[in-house]
DNA sequence: AACACTTTGCAACTTTGTTGCAAAATAAAC
DNA sequence: GTTTATTTTGCAACAAAGTTGCAAAGTGTT
């Protein structure tokens, strides 16, 4: 729905424009988490380069999007499904990402563990990503 | 002692060199971990940046140091203390990165929890990565 | 429709990482 | 200790990833 895209955008004081609502609405149809490279190629190259970086930017600090850590350092992107606001993210689920097809799944409902830190350290985020194979590509 | 990190060299059949030498020392004598960025300024832009890329990558695929992936997106990395082999990480602990100071800790004797992942996903690997404030930094 | 304000695309640039290859260093053989 | 075979290094050239300034285009408001 195109409607409740602008919804979104507006609700976050963000004026909708072109990049943005297509980029939304790609996240909102892709069942994974998304590069930087796969939402270039999935808009066509409709979108310059700088204003891909430019809107995942301003998603991230409006709490639309977070990133997920990955250990071949690429930067992931998903949507938050969680009641995320501005710069005040708390997604606080697990991450898997399969080294065969490449997928990366948030995994909503598996939430991360406390941990116990040594003796003052203040925790303020946690990340956990686990990688192997998923359920598609385990024959 | 320089007989030491020789040593250690040879256990992994690496031949002696100045750059994986000085490397593998900076990393010894170093608590936190350490980014390519970081070696590069510490041993006096002494060792050409493609050696650097070079000499870690071997390292890692000796099991002589592993990698830490972090939010920012910046690869980090530090000494296994277990005892890794070739291609055969099991460096099972948390990371911690302190917001103030920068500093990464390996949380050695902090082990990552089990977590249960979906019906027909097989986990190979696992990454635990907090930050927040470290002790010295949380005055 | 006119205006103020925000966003975009382009160009130019920096930073990060990769590859091929000849010269230098290391390890092994003599 | 010298010679030889093998590995490693530095350089150059390149590719990919990310940043910045600024004029033109687009958005929202009156
Ligand atoms: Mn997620
Ligand atoms: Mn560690
Ligand atoms: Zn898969
Ligand atoms: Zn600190």
């Amino acid at each position: 729905m195109k409607t409740e895209i602008a919804e979104i955008l507006k609700r976050n004081q963000l004026s909708v424009t072109d990049s943005r609502t297509s980029i939304l609405e790609l996240f909102r149809s892709s069942k994974s988490a998304l590069a930087h490279a796969d939402i270039e190629k999935k808009t066509s190259e409709q979108f310059d380069r700088v204003t891909i970086y430019r809107t995942l930017q301003t998603f991230v600090e409006k709490g639309i999007v977070h990133t997920i850590p990955t250990a071949d350092n690429s930067v992931l992107y998903a949507l938050c499904k969680d009641n995320c606001s501005q710069g005040h993210h708390h997604d606080n689920h697990v991450h898997f990402i399969c080294d065969d097809c490449g997928v990366t799944y948030c995994l909503e409902h598996i939430s991360i563990p406390n941990v116990q830190v040594p003796e003052g350290f203040i925790t303020k985020q946690t990340d956990l990503v686990m990688s192997g194979q998923c359920d598609k590509c385990n024959a």
